[in-house]
Formats: structure tokens, sequence, C-alpha cells
DNA sequence: GTGATCCGCCGAATTTAATTCGGCGCGTTC
DNA sequence: GAACGCGCCGAATTAAATTCGGCGGATCAC
């Protein structure tokens, strides 16, 4: 993981498309070595994969809220099942389990507000495992475009 | 916005570097046309990019929380300020406004305690608009690999 | 009902990119 | 000081992206 390296990964954050030899030339190196590079940077699962980014309102799902949720028992497989079933709805974007007092916070998108009330009352007022849950409507998400040349500490290594 | 345009999205959500080929034939038509609608799709919006996801660990950020922010005044220019700012920084990762009693949630990652401790200090603390800030650490972050086949009533249209 | 028009799809041809692979240079080891 | 290993390079090959002319099928006017 030299600087070679975190300069393919940084490119590729900024725009996951881009061509191997643009990639190589922003580098000043070859583009057989640039592939190679980034197929260790795969192979080693430093990048783990493209996604396009697609606008939720383009998709019809304009609204977003996040649940911040409490379950109980918090045995490893009752949290393991949550994390994954939830994950797995389409209306789920992601969820985050967190130290404190909630548990998770599970990041969803809905049509409008009935379609997001109807979601929460068919999964969440309905599972057993979950003792509570607050909704909070998310006006606006914003997204680092970087995740950061690495802060000036961070860098070097492997 | 019709099945074949839903099938191109739901296929470069889940691998963004996919060939305008394999697409193509994954959906039956010629490349050609696969190419033109991908086209008018990044064109009206629908697609906003690619990224490279990259596993944080790797980049030695392996430490993530949440961080439960209230600013004062809630003046449209303190908003957009804080919102540009904060996004900008290396560390932050996204930030959700919110309704409710939070303002704002703030993901951060950092190399390890110590780094995120230094990083609150340096530019949480020290901003007049915050009143005050809870943080919690997340063990983990799972995101749906799909975003969705989109819910079955949300479909259609444009 | 019929003809003209428009739009999107197709496939061949061309341009550009990905991938492979043999060889070279440098740093390390013994 | 010679042998080895490793990573980089660039030419050659394979594959993909892109362009573009033409072919329906649907729509609309008459």
């Amino acid at each position: 993981m030299d600087e070679v390296d975190s300069a393919i990964v940084h490119h590729l954050q900024l725009d996951g498309r881009l061509s191997n030899r643009a990639l190589a030339e922003k580098l000043g190196i070859a583009p057989s070595t640039c592939l190679e590079r980034t197929r260790l940077l795969h192979r080693r699962g430093i990048i783990q994969g493209y996604r396009a980014q697609v606008s939720l309102r383009a998709l019809n799902r304009p609204v977003q809220a996040m649940v911040a949720t409490q379950i109980r028992p918090l045995r490893r497989e009752v949290v393991a099942a949550f994390e994954k079933s939830v994950t797995q709805l389409p209306e789920v974007v992601s969820v985050y389990t967190m130290a404190g007092s909630d548990d998770f916070l599970v990041h969803v998108t809905a049509q409008d507000i009935d379609h997001l009330h109807a979601f929460l009352l068919d999964h969440f007022t309905e599972r057993r495992e979950i003792i509570s849950f607050r909704t909070s409507i998310i006006y606006q998400h914003l997204t680092n475009p970087v995740l950061g040349p690495l802060p000036p500490t961070a860098d070097q290594r492997t």
C-alpha cells in the first residue's frame, strides 16, 4: 500500500468507471502496471467492488428516515438475525450497529410518508425482538465525495 | 424509465463496472441499444456516478462513530455552512440532516479512539454554532447490496 | 384505410481499451 | 561480484466501446 496504490484507490473512489488507461496516465505509470496494481487491490480486499450511485428521487423513493431501534435480548444470534433480515429489505439502505442506548440505526427510504408508515408497521411493530424504535425524517443526506485523501497521519503502511 | 431501464440501474448498482456488452447480454438487447439507454440514464441524472467501495479497515480507519449534533441558530446559512464544511472533512463519510431533536447525524471514521477524540475536539468542541453533540461508536455498518429491485408498488413511471 | 413521419433498436465497422507476456533493470542476498 | 527475485514496461493480441446507416413498428393526419 504505497502512494501509488493510495492514488489508485483515491481516483477510483471519485470515479469508479475511470478507464485503466486514463488512470495509468494520471499516475504516470504504464497501463499494464496500473492494471496489475489494481488487480492486487481487489485481491487484497482493499477495493471491495463498484456501485452505481442512483438518485433516490428518480427511483421514486424521495422520503428517507432514520429508525433508532432497540432489540432484546441482545444475544449474538438475535442481533445477527436482525441485521441480516433488515439489510435485505428493499426499503433499507443501510444498518448501523451501535454502542449506546440505541442498538441500531436503520436508514430507510420510501415512496412517501404513507409507505414509510406502512413499512414500519409491517416490519418493526411486528417483530417480537424489537422493544422500541424512534423514527426521524431525513431532510438531506450528503456524502463526502472522496472519503478523504486519508488524514495526514493515517497514511503509509502495507 | 421502463423495465429495461430499471434492470440496467439494478445491475449497475450491483456491479458498477459491468461491461456494456455483458449488461446488454443479460438484458437480451443489442450493445448499441444498451449503451444508448445507459447514456440517457446518466443524462437524466438517474445514474449519478460510480464509486469504488473501499475497505475502511484497509485504509487504516477501522473506528467509526455517529455524532448526533445540534446547532443554533437554525438559520439557512448556518445550516448550509455546517453541512458544507463538515462534509469536506476527510474523516466524515456522510452527513444526515434531520428532523427531530438532533439536527444532524455525522458519520465519521478514524484510525483509533484517540484520533476520534482529537477530531471531535478540533472540529466539534471548537465550533460556535454547535450547542451539543453526542458520539456513539458504530460496531458495524451493513449496506443493502441492491438498494432494492424497487418495492412492488414503487415501480413504473418516467 | 392509407401513406408519411418519428423513434428506438439493431448490427457491421471503426476506434479505443483491456489483457497478456517476454524482457529489462534494480535492489537484495549470499 | 554473481545470481536471484520482483516489479515495471511496451508491443501484440483480444475484447469492449462507440458510431452510424438502415430497418421496422407505432402514431398521426388526411
